[in-house]
DNA sequence: TTAGTATTTATATGTTTGTTTGAAACGGCA
DNA sequence: TGCCGTTTCAAACAAACATATAAATACTAA
């Protein structure tokens, strides 16, 4: 019997894939990856999913115990590399020395955030609209989880720019990047507030790199204007 | 019978108030609003709604006629009112004369948005949160709806903005006007991307000062910043 | 091939959803 | 008072929901 709260298999690949479908609990996590992002946690049921997915309705909770640990599952298998990703940038940034700009320092962040965006077989941009609707739904138990695993994250970004930016009061710096992490998050997830109100955009071109382009400028300027 | 799709009736108040409920259409908005803000859209159901609103469950099919339409009516509620201030201030703004200034051009957006997060009669910050996520979740017919009637509100601050700004190309402004907007919405919204990660950070004093005090100088700086 | 485990399937349970209904209660006006 | 339009009420509806279980199948190691 699959014990249901163990975690996905880690499963050799078969060795004749004739263009195969991957996995099972793959399959299950990239449509569910997707539909949680088009309608909420709560508003995607695991009928949806496994229809779409083309598996039975009881796949989820063999392979994953319950709808919320499927959630987890497919959170923790983006963000986790995410994070290891812009760690390893700022690591690199940090070891080789001289001045601290704070442009290199947003574009430790930029970069693996980008690279995501342009990796369909990462999800792309999805993981990233995910991010931010989990943030604007408020999944207590997933907090948990993301906050004892990856507080971390904010320790040492906030280390980095106190460095970057010495002139700046505790107080003043929180919220700068407070700003700062608002607008790139909300700019690689698209979510344009204008485009509620027209419908269509120049912005509505998501091309990662544009974005980056004009993205980069905006935020240095944020947050390296006078106190 | 009441019918169905007509709105919400504008009622005299009863003459002796004594310290009693309001309407009991406006009761089943008021919890409406906070309940969306708190749970989204679908994942609030109607008896929620009713049962805390201490209302009849047949009320809102009564009242409103369907959920979609008590949606679209709560968030109208406020939204009218919000865009009608941003552009008095924008027509006060303009008939002054003399060069428009983008600090104030920012302000115009800001200042009713504090007035609105200040006022918890009408619902305080509840509705900017609200907005932001309307804008995650999207609901197409609202967006229908939305766009038709204020469409007016970007074009006048897209005009606005190319004044106080000319040396921006068309592109350019959309981008940073994108960007600008978006922080200010989700500072309003109070949404906190490093919460996630972090248990308490310092900005989470929610006062709207301090918000707007520490937000108009990142927005404007990054406006402003040079191309 | 066979034994045993891993996975998939069909089916069932009990709950909750939005909406509808017909009757009861209310409130102003004759 | 008695009437009548407006509002509230309890009950019921089918549809969709998450989850559980046992049988059926696929696969692997011996």
């Amino acid at each position: 019997m699959g014990n249901a709260s163990q975690s996905v298999k880690t499963k050799k690949a078969p060795e004749i894939m004739e263009a195969s479908k991957p996995d099972t609990a793959t399959r299950i996590q990239d449509v569910a990856e997707r539909l949680f992002v088009e309608h909420g946690f709560e508003a995607t049921s695991l009928r949806m999913i496994t229809q779409q997915a083309e598996v039975n309705l009881a796949a989820v909770n063999y392979h994953f115990g319950s709808k919320d640990a499927l959630f987890e599952s497919v959170f923790m298998r983006r963000l986790a590399p995410l994070i290891s990703g812009c760690l390893a940038e700022l690591d690199e940034l940090e070891q080789q020395g001289g001045k601290l700009e704070v442009e290199e320092l947003v574009k430790t962040f930029i970069r693996p955030c980008l690279a995501l965006s342009k990796d369909p077989s990462r999800g792309g941009a999805l993981f990233v609209r995910l991010l931010s609707r989990t943030l604007v739904e408020n999944h207590r138990q997933l907090r948990e989880v993301i906050s004892q695993q990856y507080s971390v994250f904010v320790q040492r970004y906030s280390v980095a720019f106190h460095k970057a930016l010495p002139e700046l009061g505790a107080e003043e710096l929180a919220w700068r990047m407070h700003f700062a992490f608002s607008v790139m998050f909300n700019a690689f997830a698209g979510n344009d507030v204008l485009k509620i109100f027209v419908r269509s955009q120049v912005v509505s071109a998501r091309d990662p790199d544009m974005i980056v382009k004009h993205l980069v400028p905006f935020v240095v300027a944020g947050l390296t204007s006078p106190a």
